[in-house]
DNA sequence: TATAAATCTTGACTTAGTCTAAATCGAGAC
DNA sequence: GTCTCGATTTAGACTAAGTCAAGATTTATA
């Protein structure tokens, strides 16, 4: 159910172990990840996956919906495994983003916005995050 | 009052002819252009202009809070003539980005984030413009 | 005017990402 | 089991954004 191969499967992508190991990879990860960053994880466990394959993947997984994918940070597009709505804060020192737990924030006024048909939308927040 | 070299003189940045087209040109914009937009307009006024220096330029303009940037869209960072606190809008059909006034969405919750200290935060928003 | 400091240009370099052509793989037909 | 064709993968060339260093030029100041 969980595994990667019926993941695949499920959305109809055929699995082939460089697919498994990117979703694999960038379903495991527990932060935002760049394209790089997948890639060098895939290598670990299919050590000949080029990164075209990589990105073609994350690409073809943003599309089915398995993961997200935000242009957040500069320099590079990251990929979200988290595919609840969520909002985000990015720690300006670290660089390091956070997910925002969605009923957390409440954003009032966009009916107002008559010229704009809204299909999503986020918070950003940046600063700095508390450590005890 | 609101030409180039005082502007850049308020800011103790020394105006060059180069600075002053890169200066005129990225604020005359009515759009969020990227540095290279900026790169051809300051050409039109000052042929010479480089590339680094455009970059060079921007980002001290930045640092002093003549201008903002933003990492919103993917492939290049865009810089925004706007240096007043507003969300952006994004037509994901044309990649056009709008500015939304502050006052016109309200954020609740923040206060409840224990864990970060906010310095900044946006909404952002994608979908289509409607035209009439 | 002379000199030092600041600035600018050029072009090499880095990194993210795309593209292409050739090699390889795999599912179904037989 | 093997053949074949379409799907997939690979390597490497390529593009675009952005940075960097070294030498050239401009500017401030004495």
């Amino acid at each position: 159910m969980t595994d990667a191969i019926s993941i695949l499967r499920q959305c109809g992508i055929q699995p082939t172990p460089q697919r498994m190991a990117v979703v694999e990879s960038v379903l495991a990860s527990k932060t935002h990840p760049t394209a790089d960053d997948v890639f060098s994880a895939a290598r670990t466990k299919c050590p000949t996956v080029s990164r075209a394959t990589v990105y073609n993947t994350l690409n073809l997984l943003v599309e089915k919906g398995l993961i997200g994918m935000q242009t957040i940070k500069e320099g590079a597009v990251v990929f979200d495994p988290n595919t609840q709505k969520h909002h985000h804060f990015i720690d300006d020192e670290t660089g390091e983003i956070f997910d925002i737990p969605w009923d957390q924030l409440e954003v009032k006024g966009k009916d107002k916005l008559r010229n704009f048909e809204i299909l999503e939308f986020q918070v950003i927040m940046r600063g700095r995050r508390k450590r005890k």
